[in-house]
DNA sequence: GAGTTTGAAACT
DNA sequence: CAGTTTCAAACTC
């Protein structure tokens, strides 16, 4: 018992949550349980396990859990996740020891969360009538892989556990069987059962899962859960989701249902298959604060408390999915770098490599949202840039927009949303509406923008380098004082930040009355000035020629290139990462993605693959260039269509010109931005109402559709298999909106 | 890191 | 509209 103290002890001191120490006790009255002895003397680790376990859980996951408990919940899940994933990537360790209780508490927190994902899943579904099931439930399809993937890791993680496989969870438990994993499940279960009857807590969860469990099954059963589950299949074993079931229902206690427990198992199989259950549900927000997102094991458990007690409000939720969301992206981030790096990385690795970033994300702990915004872009980016990683980002990507798009699927969610980062501390004073929650965004970009503090340059290359930076990379103006074109960020519609390297720069807030002028000057030369270069066409008319490849989209304007060939990023049509056409003036060109004379496509795998992997990406970007597509030069392939997104590709900048159109909302930014007031219905209008109607009513005609910008995030976002799912499109791009306005928000903006 | 190249943006 | 200049990014060394 002593060491169940100290559990608790470390728990709540570490924790600071209530429910972490409830969860200790009902640990430790299992281990008094005769099943838990029994265990013990099948394990060879027996009580030192649940001191070693508790030391590591509170070490890694503690630290971070309290931030998390205070901040949004969200975020922290997502870290966890991210982290997660990395390690499941990993997937080096797989320590049973410490596992056994984690796994019980995962176990729980899976089942706690399944159903408070099921719960959100359906009020949003239910919510979301337009969207409907694939949207949300598409979004939720990818989150649920990403996240189940993460899922696992996480547990792992917080133990030091690292299952090699995907479904490491339905794995341990089943290989396990009889060993630790058999030893750690039942102690789980049993701990789980007599925690209702032993806490408050524990019973409620119980109590909700048992009769939520009709809800679950019910939520797997209907789109959701069938169209994730098949995906996620491949992870999740049969067999082990059988042997959960096994497990579960002998370990269950009598006085908990059978059933509720059966139910659970399957929930929580479920739930790690498709692994959004739980991640969104409740895990993220509170994980977001932590910046080792090792509290995997906290995520689960506590979510599920939480979880429980909340009675999951779907605005909660909705926050806490935003939330996990951006951190995935942060700890995305730092997952690829350790994926690259090698499966070595162990959990408190992981945990290490996110919390730095985040704590680089967010100067000010505010920046939930903001750390998760720069991810996205980053993640964006690096999608474009590198393409190896698009796999993970896209996933990663799913699960950012997914979580978004389940939230603005309906104008309903939207707000939803909106509220729930308003809720968060970091955007709760930018959000009015979906723009403010682009600014928001903007702030984070901005803020990953400042936290490099390289010379501008040196940022750039980092940023190509790691993909992420390039988000952050910004203007290096002499003369131009950020008020011409010339200026990136100027010409993004988004305020110079610290990253910048520019010289007498008026492109700040404190001028923002001279930026906003300049722009309408600028403006009125050319209406779409401030509008995405590129546009792409989903439209089949392009797609004749250039369907395979980004050919689809076509630079506004066309190039004019007359040495490079536009081979080089010299050329706005091979930056954008899109083929020449008619409108390009270039000589010689030689573009991979698309020569002028109509050859386009002798695309590179990489661009082709971007594009077209892209597909999310592309509807993205639709959003982003509708408003600007609408007016594009291109010819008459894009016509109907709607424009395509301004690759981030190009220069990892794009997302900034995306986030200045759409960001418009944004406070500073909305007035520079012309998008904003009639400026930005200029641009609207300009761009081809066609288009923007187009997406919006796509959204289901949501106000939402204010918000235009679109995010390079969009690209990870959407994840392949989203594309069969028109439904998430559209929340994808509501998504994408929210995010780009965000920068402009940013106080960081520099000087 | 400095210098060069390049092509868009701005100007005339 | 065309030509020129300015500008900053992209690129090279």
């Amino acid at each position: 018992m002593g060491h169940e103290k100290d559990q608790e002890k470390e728990m709540g001191v570490v924790m600071d949550t209530p429910e972490r120490t409830q969860i200790a006790n009902p640990l430790s009255k299992f281990e008094d349980s005769p099943v838990f002895n029994y265990i013990n003397s099948l394990s060879p680790i027996k009580p030192v396990k649940s001191v070693h376990f508790t030391q590591t859980f509170s070490t890694l996951n503690f630290a971070t859990i309290p931030s998390v408990f205070t901040s949004p919940h969200v975020s922290s899940l997502k870290d966890s996740k991210f982290l997660k994933r990395h390690q499941f990537s990993d997937s080096s360790k797989p320590e049973l020891t410490s596992d056994d209780a984690k796994k019980a508490e995962t176990s729980e927190g899976n089942l706690n969360a399944t159903q408070n994902l099921l719960k959100q899943q359906t009020d949003i579904n239910s919510s979301n009538s337009i969207t409907d099931t694939s949207a949300a439930p598409s979004s939720g399809c990818s989150n649920l892989e990403s996240r189940k993937l993460i899922y696992e890791p996480v547990r792992l993680g917080t133990n030091t556990l690292k299952t090699a496989g995907p479904s490491a969870l339905s794995v341990p438990f089943i290989s396990n069987g009889p060993e630790n994993g058999s030893f750690r499940n039942e102690p789980e279960v049993e701990g789980i059962n007599e925690l209702p009857q032993s806490k408050e807590v524990s019973t409620c969860d119980w109590d909700s899962l048992i009769s939520d469990g009709s809800e679950l099954l019910n939520f797997n059963s209907p789109t959701d859960t069938v169209s994730y589950k098949a995906p996620d299949q491949n992870t999740l074993h049969p067999t082990s989701f059988n042997t959960l079931l096994t497990n579960a229902k002998p370990q269950a206690n009598p006085l908990e249902n059978d059933e509720g427990l059966k139910g659970a198992a399957e929930n929580y199989v479920v739930v790690t298959s498709t692994s959004l259950n739980k991640f969104e549900v409740g895990v993220p927000v509170e994980d977001t604060d932590n910046e080792g997102g090792s509290l995997n094991k906290f995520e689960v458990g506590e979510p599920v408390e939480d979880t429980d007690n909340e009675g999951g409000s779907n605005l909660y939720r909705g926050m806490r999915r935003r939330c996990l969301v951006f951190e995935m992206n942060g700890s995305r981030r730092k997952h690829f770098e350790d994926v690259s790096n090698g499966s070595s990385a162990n959990v408190s690795e992981s945990n290490q490599t996110v919390a730095p970033s985040d704590n680089n994300l967010r100067p000010s702990r505010n920046g939930n949202l903001r750390g998760i915004g720069l991810h996205l872009n980053s993640i964006a980016s690096n999608l474009v840039d590198h393409k190896h990683v698009k796999h993970e980002s896209s996933g990663s990507g799913r699960q950012l927009i997914i979580a978004p798009s389940a939230a603005y699927p309906s104008m309903g969610s939207g707000r939803e949303l909106m509220t729930t980062l308003s809720d968060s501390p970091d955007v709760g004073p930018a959000l009015n509406v979906a723009e403010d929650a682009s600014k928001a965004v903007g702030f984070v970009v901005n803020d990953e923008l400042s936290q490099s503090q390289t010379s501008p340059r040196k940022k750039r290359r980092r940023a190509e380098n790691v993909g992420e930076a390039e988000a952050c990379k910004r203007c290096n103006c002499k003369k131009s004082k950020c008020l011409k074109l010339y200026c990136e960020c100027f010409a993004a519609g988004v305020y110079c930040v610290e990253p910048c390297a520019c010289l007498e720069c008026f492109n700040k807030p404190i001028h923002e009355d001279t930026v906003l002028a300049t722009r309408k000057q600028i403006e009125s030369r050319n209406p779409l000035a401030f509008a995405p270069k590129v546009i792409k066409t989903s439209d089949p008319m392009q797609e004749d020629e250039s369907s395979n490849t980004p050919a689809s989209a076509r630079h506004k304007r066309g190039c004019n290139c007359k040495k490079s060939g536009c081979l080089k990023k010299y050329c706005e049509c091979y930056q954008g990462g899109v083929g020449c056409s008619i409108n390009c003036r270039c000589e010689g060109c030689k573009n991979t993605f698309g020569r002028k004379d109509g050859s386009d496509m002798d695309l590179e795998g990489n661009e082709c693959d971007t594009n077209g992997s892209d597909g999310s990406l592309q509807t993205v970007f639709h959003t982003e260039a509708e408003p600007v597509s609408a007016t594009p030069a291109t010819p008459s392939r894009f016509g109907s269509a709607r424009q395509s997104i301004p690759l981030m590709n190009s220069k990892g900048k794009p997302p900034r010109s995306f986030l200045a159109i759409g960001s418009s909302s944004n406070p500073r930014f909305g007035k520079l931005n012309p998008f904003r007031g009639g400026g930005g219905t200029k641009q609207l209008q300009t761009v081809g109402e066609n288009e923007i109607p187009d997406v919006f009513e796509e959204k289901n005609g949501s106000p939402i559709s204010g918000v235009k910008s679109c995010s390079p995030n969009s690209k990870r976002v959407s994840p392949p298999h989203s594309n069969s799912i028109m439904g998430q499109r559209s929340s994808r791009k509501l998504i994408l909106q929210s995010i780009p306005s965000f920068p402009c928000l940013t106080p960081n903006s520099k000087h």
